[in-house]
DNA sequence: AAGACGAAAGTGGTTGA
DNA sequence: TCAACAACTTTCGTCTT
């Protein structure tokens, strides 16, 4: 492995960084820049392919974190030498406590086994590739860790788990798509997804539409240069401004329309709607703008022409 | 008859006072 | 905390192919 556990400061390149686990963020005490919680989250990325023993390494792989976890127990617990000053029902609120510290950590250990489970069930059924599915079981145990999980069900914390590794590795899946494989409600994902990200602290750069078009076109059975025209148009839409605020599935479904029209491979509004997870209303308000802006108009009127 | 178009009203989330 | 706001959806009537 890369072997880079010491972190640098991307400021100033100092090394005496100061870790603060309350708020999960990396601070330089040479300069002061908060380097916030990338810092964190890079090692996950070095350890993608690790195939076979996952499960071992996922346990250990995250010491700071299990610490975290036994140290606010612990110091609620007390120390033993407390233990001699205590007497009779202060004693027993002592070893009540105490089970309590094991009941709770037993119960951490079952829900991460069953979520766990579940977790990679929906993964599988979404064929994500395994260093995202990685990347969302780290997710998911820092989420129960902070007690994130409670008054939200397991799997559609799992879902915006996962959803979240999806979009920091720029393997977009719909939140529609996530719906589907886990069965929790569109809304319910987007909700978790960002309040799990929130309080995890995680960035999450929005995605980029030419990320859907591979996948889009393949599911409408489009020609590789009518995919690539897509991107173009894209690339030359985000130029325009015309992409900041918009839903990028709304975007790759309108380039896509637009594409497969100037190909001659055309889709319905429909076709392309479903595919993208989006309304037919959605695609015409994006192909309008595109039409506006990029004159492409004439692109498609040639290729009407051709058929005649 | 199916697809494309667009107006109007509603939903859920963000932002700024 | 609440209201204004932007993006997107749903629904529905009309036009086009």
């Amino acid at each position: 492995m890369s072997g880079d556990f010491v972190k640098k400061c991307p400021e100033c390149g100092g090394i005496n960084l100061f870790y603060n686990k309350e708020k999960g963020e990396v601070i330089c005490k040479d300069c002061g820049l908060v380097v916030e919680e990338k810092m964190v989250d890079f090692d996950q990325e070095w350890r993608e392919f690790d195939g076979d023993s996952g499960e071992s390494k996922r346990r250990t792989g995250a010491p700071m974190t299990y610490t975290q976890y036994d140290q606010g127990l612990g110091t609620e617990v007390g120390q033993k030498a407390d233990l001699y000053k205590l007497e009779g029902k202060e004693k027993n609120k002592f070893f009540r406590l105490r089970k309590w510290q094991y009941r709770i950590s037993t119960a951490i250990e079952r829900n991460l086994k069953l979520a766990l489970a579940e977790l990679k069930r929906v993964s599988s059924y979404l064929k994500l590739p395994k260093s995202v599915e990685e990347e969302a079981a780290r997710i998911y145990t820092l989420a129960v860790q902070r007690g994130l999980v409670r008054g939200r069900s397991m799997e559609s914390v799992v879902a915006g788990s996962l959803y979240a590794a999806c979009r920091r590795h720029d393997v977009p899946r719909t939140l529609d798509e996530l719906s589907e494989a886990s069965g929790i409600e569109k809304k319910e994902v987007g909700r978790t997804y960002r309040f799990v990200t929130r309080e995890l602290g995680i960035t999450i750069l929005p995605s980029n539409p030419a990320d859907y078009i591979a996948r889009f076109a393949s599911s409408l059975k489009l020609s590789a240069e009518t995919q690539s025209r897509a991107i173009e148009i894209l690339e030359r839409a985000q130029k325009s401004e015309l992409t900041s605020g918009r839903g990028p599935t709304g975007i790759a479904a309108a380039a896509l329309y637009v594409s497969a029209l100037i190909h001659g491979e055309k889709r319905t509004q429909r076709e392309v709607a479903d595919v993208a997870g989006v309304t037919e209303v959605t695609i015409r308000n994006r192909y309008k703008e595109l039409l506006d802006r990029l004159k492409l108009e004439k692109e498609i009127k040639k290729t009407k022409k051709k058929k005649e």
